[in-house]
DNA sequence: TATTTTTACTAAATCGTTTTACTACTATTG
DNA sequence: CAATAGTAGTAAAACGATTTAGTAAAAATA
């Protein structure tokens, strides 16, 4: 057992030659740096033979280069965020780099105390969905010239690299389905935060109503009532809907919201529940099993995922400092499902 | 910008003392290697000011340790393994743990190049759902001598540790369950491996079945027509109903079959659904929402994770070699909701 | 033939730690 | 007072790679 692990040492001493016409050998080097096409061949079969990996610690510590990214997002079991993962994941092996997945529940705090943890593994880039105040945390980051991508969300202020999807225009577009559907008392369900995607979310709404000269009924459900796994907020939700009994429809800005407030329709309303117009933002596959049926705004996570690591891709390719910084607004689509249309 | 990270010898010379007695402060072997309190305490002082962080790299190169554990599953974004990984996460971190997680997609050939690129990475100890073709794999890997941990099902064969649920008794009452509620015609929904807690499950449902003298229904999906993430499966689900139209209650072996089976059900047997006692293994968050209501056996996620991480956290601290192996066997509880209930 | 260039390689420094094996003092003991 | 023990440190090797700055011999050039 224990068969201790090959060393570029143990190649050279084994073919009688130096670490370093190793080295160049097992870079690529072996031509730009004149070593004959036999010493070549005989190392690369030694290599084979024994079928080295280099250290990749080792390495790291000379290169300053880990291979290593972190996807940092609120809940890694979250759907919408483990489904990312999993994108990020494949696309990140298959081109050599591992993946260090973190959750950060939104809490400011607690992505600043992973921010540090990683300032000392030489993580060569951050994919991060950023909480609301860790603004200069990522400008820092941004600063020492380690490529970081924001998703979902991104700070107006910072001039940075993201991937978003078009939240004002699909919540616009959501809102005035209902409304082309005869919806006329349309509430709008979401959390008290200023987080860009949440407020842009908003204004779809907002637009969509005041244009059709409808009433707002809006409930911002503090974010302390939430718990970003399992909902939460059945209290408030109990309580918007008992104070506005003329809702016909309701749109959630957001999956976890949308299964609370369902769970509140089950158990208080189960009357009301069946001509409820239903909509919210993400779509969930067990909505494809529900009744009564849910139209969403579905977000696209394959694209997401994809551009996210090729845009992180190319951000470890560039020499350092790219100038320029690169903002991805991606399309969503709208799942019309039977409960958003006209009864 | 690019203010350059500190290290030891950096500290080591604006104090006028030798990197190793910088070395020995920051490991708290000062007393021990007899550094004067004066000395330490003015290391300490500026170790404080500087904010200084061991560089991770070297420290692994030097000690052979990454803290890096690797957590592979068949798929991150199942709900199960997302739930799961969560609290791993959790636990790593709180102990100075980093997880990289991976998805082997059950299959031998993915799980193995997983292995082998980990190997150049000095992680320090693996959390595994084997694929059933690895065993020799991880064989090696206990050999190694790095800690190993199984779960959700093992090998028989191989003496190993591992952490899994009672399978077969939950099975078994489950089964009962569905008899004691004068079901006659129970199927059972599987899947076609010869994976430990599949074989488990299939045979607690036997043994209630035959027990009672009643006769098996039995469906073995063959693994190509799934897909862990969104199920699949549906046409073999299809077929089995028809085949057999007087199944009265259906028992689903995991999770991702019970969706297929769900979306066969309002598909193509909307009338049949809400007659049909269901009862599933692995309670999903939605079932608490969904008609019919859909009774199901519950893993202890919670516990699993800790009983994981517990366990890990001793083998890391042992040295080395520890004799015996660790078996864990976790109690699930079958959540009864009405479905499965006499009619 | 003497000089330069090219070829084919190598020694040693380096990345940032940990750890072993010292050293130079001071204090204690017989 | 010499021998021993204890104190307070330090120099240098090691982990396993990469890379700079060589060198010796062969080939090309003058």
């Amino acid at each position: 057992m224990k068969n201790k692990r090959h060393s570029i040492k143990d190649i050279a001493s084994a073919n009688n030659v130096s670490v370093t016409t190793v080295s160049f050998v097992l870079n690529g080097k072996a031509e730009e740096k004149k070593i004959s096409k036999p010493v070549t061949q005989k190392i690369l079969k030694y290599i084979e033979k024994i079928n080295y990996k280099p250290n990749q610690i080792a390495q790291s510590l000379r290169t300053g280069k880990s291979k290593i990214l972190v996807f940092m997002v609120e809940d890694i079991s979250n759907y919408f965020f483990a489904k990312l993962a999993r994108i990020i994941e494949d696309i990140a092996f298959e081109k050599g780099y591992k993946v260090l997945f973190c959750s950060n529940e939104n809490d400011d705090a607690k992505s600043r105390e992973l921010i540090d943890l990683f300032k000392d593994r030489q993580i060569d880039g951050y994919i991060i969905i950023p909480s609301i105040g860790i603004m200069q945390n990522i400008k820092e980051l941004i600063e020492d010239g380690i490529p970081v991508i924001l998703f979902d969300r991104y700070f107006p202020e910072l001039d940075s690299n993201y991937v978003i999807v078009d939240n004002h225009k699909a919540s616009y577009n959501a809102t005035q389905h209902l409304i082309a559907n005869k919806f006329k008392h349309i509430g709008f369900i979401s959390i008290d935060t200023g987080q860009t995607q949440m407020m842009d979310r908003l204004r779809g709404y907002q637009e969509g109503i005041n244009t059709a000269g409808l009433k707002e009924y809006i409930m911002k459900l503090p974010l302390k009532d939430l718990n970003l796994t399992s909902g939460g907020g059945e209290k408030d939700i109990k309580a918007f809907m008992e104070k506005n009994p003329k809702l016909d429809a309701i749109f959630f800005s957001t999956n976890y919201l949308a299964l609370s407030g369902l769970e509140v329709f089950k158990k208080h309303f189960p009357q009301y529940i069946n001509d409820l117009g239903i909509i919210t933002f993400d779509d969930l596959d067990f909505f494809e099993i529900y009744t009564p049926t849910i139209s969403a705004v579905s977000q696209p996570f394959s694209e997401i995922g994809q551009s996210l690591m090729h845009l992180m891709l190319t951000l470890l390719k560039e020499n350092k400092k790219s100038i320029e910084t690169t903002k991805i607004e991606l399309a969503t689509s709208l799942i019309i499902r039977s409960s958003s249309q006209a009864k």
